[in-house]
DNA sequence: AATTAGCACTCTATTATCTAGAGTGCTAAT
DNA sequence: ATTAGCACTCTAGATAATAGAGTGCTAATT
């Protein structure tokens, strides 16, 4: 690998990832200032098949980036540090606004990070339900409709009204809320839905109904296993390898699966990079093998507790789209600290 | 129209709703037991095209419901309580789970709608920022952070955890969600923002940074001006009408814009029906005039709040939608009378 | 008078065939 | 080591041919 050959490898997938057509030596020779001529190039280029980072769709069209090409290009090749100075202030300025529960954060966050690349964008949320209880709070919203404020050490993560039958005092409703704190303090969300919903494991008698609709709430509560956001689904469909519509549904068929996503990216969690690129084949999943995925993690007093993650094309512009997505990640990290 | 042509319309445009093709006089012959020969249904459907009803492709193929057609299906040939006891009973346990915050549950309304349709759902949220207040509640969460609480007429909307560096005791914070409390009584959250945004309108001396903080999450709140949530939208992927990929684009890309759907769905708010069908032209948006939409609306005291919508290819299957439509935006209104 | 069988006609979707053009690899000249 | 030249390959797109489904009309039948 010689540096006459990177340059070509460079300007031929920095020219696919912009045109989605396959490169042939005359383009390249014209359409850059080289210093060399097609023939030339041809010989390059058939050096850089046989070495595995180009191949033909069929003999005679132009040459396209392989896996490995890719993965070469993300290594080696590709300009760093591809941010816009707005972006950075976009992002910033997102982070700002006041917090709220941490599902809606994250799906902003989300969305925020499609619209920025263009492309679709998972976000794996903290696992709450890991999360330990520091307080409950009971609030008597009407006569007969309490409010439970869930907080735990990853901020507030929960409240909900919840109709009561019983007449509860003012004096009642504080002694329940610090019963409950006591006896729940520290235990994950996980466990106190456990609890709640195991009917030998708590004083049956005092509250009943009250214990039974929170075992209600409780049971419902599976909303939130599902840690990942999907936003922007629908922009793969502005790229020419999408036209399909079997790929596309392919594609965000299991995009759109429960889990699937969460799956996927765990995959990514081993490496200490902060930020990861999956080309193509080298993903687990074989609906997305045609695509590439690019995640960045973020920490929580610095354990990593979710991911920011964007899928597209492996003709993906990955010099910004891992700008973004590292530079996201940080910002995430940074206004979660308040946890 | 004789009894005879409606039946041959409404086999004819089932048929077509299961089928997605052409229907010609053979095929409804062969596969209905209709006791008349294919001659006397060709002499039947040019009757029917005559009067509007059908429209063919193209000479020499069968015939296809028109705009005209499908509108007589809907208000006289479609069965009607087109619905399973499993979706009644579905819908009914959705909405006895606990209450969260407005946003979350319209969104999880939309996503059960789109699920039992099989198409895109859009509901339009309660106008948030009309609603009144009734109470606002301050909580110091930590040290330096309190929650606000924001009960209106709709119930709760809003809770925020806001970084305020003043030292605020019990006593004080108490007094000032009195304070808010008592002075912001019975105006909308529209109001409450611009109150709050205007700098003379305010004693700007007392908790000067914490004013200064609430300005600013007033300021981001707009996220809550666009009432529509949309759901499901890969849905229509499976249709064959939309195979194509340019007209997915224009329909989603429509429904994606914001504030887009909630004016097209404007227009369905005159009617007293309360659920009401506009099929392919009868759209005021070209975008979507290949598609039918159908919507109820819901209701808080008996005032309309809200739609619950759905969108598909005109070949839609009316009943189920109709029916399913109108049960879950009943059962909202009923969950939503708490408020 | 209504229905039906028969038939010629129309139109599309599919398949087969042809062609231009872009790109290649190889060879020989520079 | 590079490049010009050239024969060769392969696809995308255009054109032509064909099968088949469906129609409308007419004449026969009930």
């Amino acid at each position: 690998m010689d540096a006459r050959k990177k340059r070509i490898l460079g300007i031929l997938i920095d020219d696919y990832i912009a045109s989605a057509e396959p490169v042939g030596s005359r383009t390249l020779a014209k359409k850059y200032d080289l210093g060399i001529s097609s023939a030339t190039i041809r010989n390059e280029m058939a050096d850089l098949e046989e070495l595995g980072f180009l191949e033909q769709p069929h003999t005679s069209a132009g040459r396209v980036p392989s896996d490995r090409g890719y993965r070469y290009y993300v290594d080696e090749l590709m300009p760093k540090r591809f941010i816009t100075n707005d972006a950075v202030s976009r992002v910033k300025m997102a982070f700002q606004a006041p917090m709220r529960e941490i599902a809606w954060f994250i799906h902003q966050t989300a969305r925020m990070v499609s619209e920025m690349t263009g492309y679709p964008s998972m976000v794996v949320a903290p696992p709450v339900l890991e999360a330990r209880l520091s307080e409950i709070r009971v609030l008597r919203l009407q006569s007969d409709t309490l409010l439970f404020l869930v907080s735990t050490d990853a901020g507030v993560v929960e409240n909900r009204a919840v109709s009561v039958p019983e007449d509860l005092s003012v004096d009642q409703l504080g002694a329940l809320a610090g019963e409950f704190s006591r006896e729940f303090h520290g235990i994950s969300i996980h466990e106190l839905k456990d609890r709640i919903l195991d009917p030998l494991a708590r004083d049956a008698e005092r509250y009943r109904s009250l214990w039974e609709t929170l075992g209600g709430w409780m049971a419902a509560w599976n909303v939130y296993e599902n840690r990942v956001t999907l936003a922007g689904p629908l922009s793969i469909l502005q790229y020419p390898e999408f036209r399909d519509i079997e790929k596309v549904q392919r594609v965000l068929g299991f995009l759109e699966r429960e889990g699937a996503v969460e799956e996927l990216l765990k995959s990514a969690l081993s490496s200490t990079e902060s930020v990861q690129v999956m080309i193509g084949q080298e993903s687990p999943v074989e609906a997305i093998w045609d695509c590439s995925v690019v995640t960045a993690t973020y920490q929580v007093k610095s354990h990593v507790v979710g991911q920011v993650s964007v899928i597209g094309p492996k003709r993906m512009h990955y010099a910004e789209v891992v700008a973004t997505v590292e530079l996201v990640s940080e910002e995430l990290s940074r206004a979660l600290k308040w946890a």
